[in-house]
DNA sequence: CGCAGATTGGAGCACTGTTCCACTGTGCCA
DNA sequence: TGGCACAGTGGAACAGTGCTCCAATCTGCG
């Protein structure tokens, strides 16, 4: 199906998956989760469902589609800059997924859906051998490697996706600043028999950056894995 | 609203938010996320669909409120048992969360929606006191208290998230150790060029246990911020 | 030129979350 | 005791969803 290329159209850029991707990322960067529709894409493609379910399968293919061409693009970047340490690599592998997820907040509860209901298969596979490869570099011993790589997947993922509402959703940074003093104030009026430890830590909160904290974390787990997996140092 | 208590009812066990709750975590539990719909809300509860909304908001608020159900009963077993070290604090909690994102594999999604579309609210809230009072047992200095907690609440989240699949929905481990090895098998068919890292480590990927997984990696976060934060040892 | 088959897109289906509103049953007050 | 106000209920209906069906088109080939 779709064995397309070999016939030259006329008519404006005929319809494709890539297309259909394309368009699908468009809409869900607009307008989140709830923005892709399929009477939104068969208008934004000025089409009917009916072609568009020619070239997918169903609305879960394509979210997954959109999900894959997006990841696949934030670690394509990398593999020209490498100049570093080999720690450097694995932060800027982990700063590309970060980003890349804080761009398109969508992406978080997506990769959430697509890594329950199918593990180990394609975005996965793609973050996994990403990270993995960084992770070989570092001198690891090889039986540790899954292990460690897992590791560090599931602190990127889960931070990149619980921070996305912090750099992505509320736009620029005068909002930020409001919204942290805002929850900062409502942590301190909290129950202190209740959340003692939120209440002490409101402060740091609200002077947290996030990038800055994402990386720290990433270095508490670098330092982890250099203290218990490396004979040297 | 909802002044119960002081009447009483002999209609059989009148309707009230907590039972809504209750209705759909069975209801979630059984079918996943597809499976919680207004109409099998109506049909399970004997009821129509404007005496649920008189008790709750809409759907979001209702799966706020199933979330926040199970994640506080999953944090209250604990306080229970700590004899241990602080370490062993951190390790009940964490595979207290595990556990229960592992029985009710909906919480993957739900939790990443929740904390990206409202963050630092009650369940998050719920999760960073929890760990909290664990790291601060742990003597950790004060000023590190936020990020180190965050970091630990990222890689809890996130590996607990995405193990999913594995732990719940496939049943019985007859099944399991089956999707295991398919998955290995494929993995050591892709692409050499592509994948040298993941057909590498097939073989351990098919032989890791999860749980045992997940606690090294908690090991590898704990190893980091006692080496980085600790000023003994 | 005409045909086969790859594409298209509009009408329509089953289902969703949500709203509206006529109705019940209960507790309060005269 | 009687009537009332109203919290609480549940059935009918609405707009919008993903998806299917199928008649119509367009394309390259013989």
């Amino acid at each position: 199906m779709a064995t397309r290329a070999r016939r030259s159209r006329r008519r404006a850029e005929a319809l494709s998956k890539e297309r259909i991707v394309e368009a699908a990322v468009e809409l869900l960067d607009a307008a989140g989760e709830a923005g892709l529709t399929f009477r939104a894409l068969t208008e934004r493609l000025a089409t009917g469902p009916g072609a568009i379910y020619w070239h997918v399968a169903n609305k879960d293919e394509l979210l997954a589609a959109a999900t894959d061409d997006v990841i696949a693009a934030a670690l394509a970047v990398e593999p020209a800059k490498s100049p570093g340490s080999p720690q450097d690599g694995i932060r800027a592998v982990a700063l590309g997924l970060f980003d890349a997820i804080g761009e398109h907040p969508w992406l978080a509860t997506q990769l959430a859906t697509q890594l329950s209901c199918s593990p180990w298969q394609s975005v996965t596979l793609r973050i996994l051998e990403g990270i993995g490869r960084q992770v070989g570099a570092l001198d690891v011993p090889e039986d540790s490697w899954f292990t460690t790589t897992s590791a560090l997947m599931h602190y990127i993922l889960g931070a990149a996706g619980q921070n996305t509402a912090n750099t992505g959703v509320l736009g620029p940074d005068a909002n930020r600043a409001e919204f942290l003093d805002a929850a900062a104030k409502a942590w301190k009026e909290l129950d202190p028999g209740d959340y003692p430890f939120t209440r002490a830590v409101a402060d740091q909160m609200r002077e947290h950056d996030d990038r800055e904290q994402f990386l720290a974390g990433i270095d508490l787990v670098l330092t982890g894995i250099i203290t218990r997996h490396l004979p040297s140092a």
